[in-house]
DNA sequence: CCCCTTGTTGCACGATTGTATAATCTTGTC
DNA sequence: GACAAGATTATACAATCGTGCAACAAGGGG
């Protein structure tokens, strides 16, 4: 049974392998360089053998968005409550995790960049983004009513906070060497503020 | 003469058509939908011309970002010279105006994202944002500089209201209907008083 | 009227795409 | 050791990709 267990288990590290595989080829050629070979030749294994994992390309690239969106959420999370209670400094470290690794690596920038230009062409990939974002900005603005933004500004600071750190996070991807992680979580920072009381 | 003129200017038209059918394609399809057969179909013409007025349909990507970048830079420019005179009025102006028409339509935000996720791959792409970014970028210091933003913060404050906006767009494209091009304006107004003094 | 340049078409070519499939290898069970 | 089942490979196939090329259309200058 335990020799069954090590067996069974293979597949999951296959489905890793090639996941970590796609998001390295999303990371390195952009949403373009996405193919079943090239993908498949990363990670090793014959051609078609994606098609024994998962029900085609597309499908693979939105299981690695699924576990990339899901990694990024638990960085989050993990920041959050390494921050300690007070609510302020809660809110501060979900926003400065945005910019720090694991989160502003210069591969999962680019990773993210091009799951960005699929929302517009691939519905799966349009409903993960959905979820994805919907849950980030449900985190959001329960740490900003705690931190005592008022209710009714809570809904537009979850807006605009995610506009900056995805626009920062843009500009830390496509233009590498202008402005560095540091500078955008200093940016990020002064812009909380306009939403804090006093 | 006159008539050669105008059969002359008969090539202009053609290069018009296909960058517009390629800004189309851009728009509804992503960067993965572009393809001759696809954008010369649009355009009306025959497959084997579009060889004809571009070394490639890389070059005729790159005119077409070139073409869109220039019309968003004039467009800018309009707006800040029907501001009037005043300094604060003026970059209040070229901001808003990111958020309106002609700018902000549903298939310009598009095509932009499109060119996003090609910077990585095409140095020629690549190229181009720069030079596109760097003329936003000189012409949004000036603008603060005039308005009064003490020297020192110039190019952090325009690198956080470029990414702003850049946000803003990227959520107005991926996410339409969860918020609208005048809340974003309303925020990135808000955001612009960061920076300016009192 | 003929020619020559240029715009334009239609098709063919090789390369690459995603996928399907048959054969082979590996492993657990009896 | 034989057998069943799943993992894996290699190859084949149709579709689509960008591009090259030969031919046709059209109009200006001689």
């Amino acid at each position: 049974m335990s020799l069954r267990a090590a067996y069974v288990r293979a597949p999951d590290r296959r489905t890793r392998d090639l996941i970590d595989a796609c998001a390295r080829a999303l990371a390195q050629h952009g949403a373009g360089g996405v193919s079943v070979r090239n993908i498949c030749a990363d990670a090793g294994v014959s051609p078609g053998l994606l098609r024994h994992y998962f029900d085609g390309i597309d499908d693979l690239v939105a299981a690695t968005y699924a576990h990339v969106g899901a990694a990024v959420a638990e960085a989050l999370e993990v920041a959050v409550a390494a921050a300690g209670a007070q609510p302020r400094a809660r809110l501060v470290a979900f926003v400065n995790a945005s910019f720090r690794p694991p989160i502003a690596t210069q591969d999962l920038l680019a990773t993210w960049l091009a799951f960005w230009s699929l929302v517009k062409s691939d519905p799966a990939i349009a409903a993960l983004h959905r979820d994805i974002y919907a849950g980030y900005r449900v985190a959001l603005e329960a740490l900003l009513l705690d931190a005592g933004v008022v209710a009714a500004d809570v809904g537009h600071a979850a807006i605009a906070i995610t506009a900056l750190v995805d626009g920062l996070w843009l500009e830390l991807s496509l233009e590498a060497g202008v402005f560095g992680a540091e500078e955008a979580a200093a940016i990020a920072a002064r812009w909380l503020t306009v939403w804090l009381p006093e």
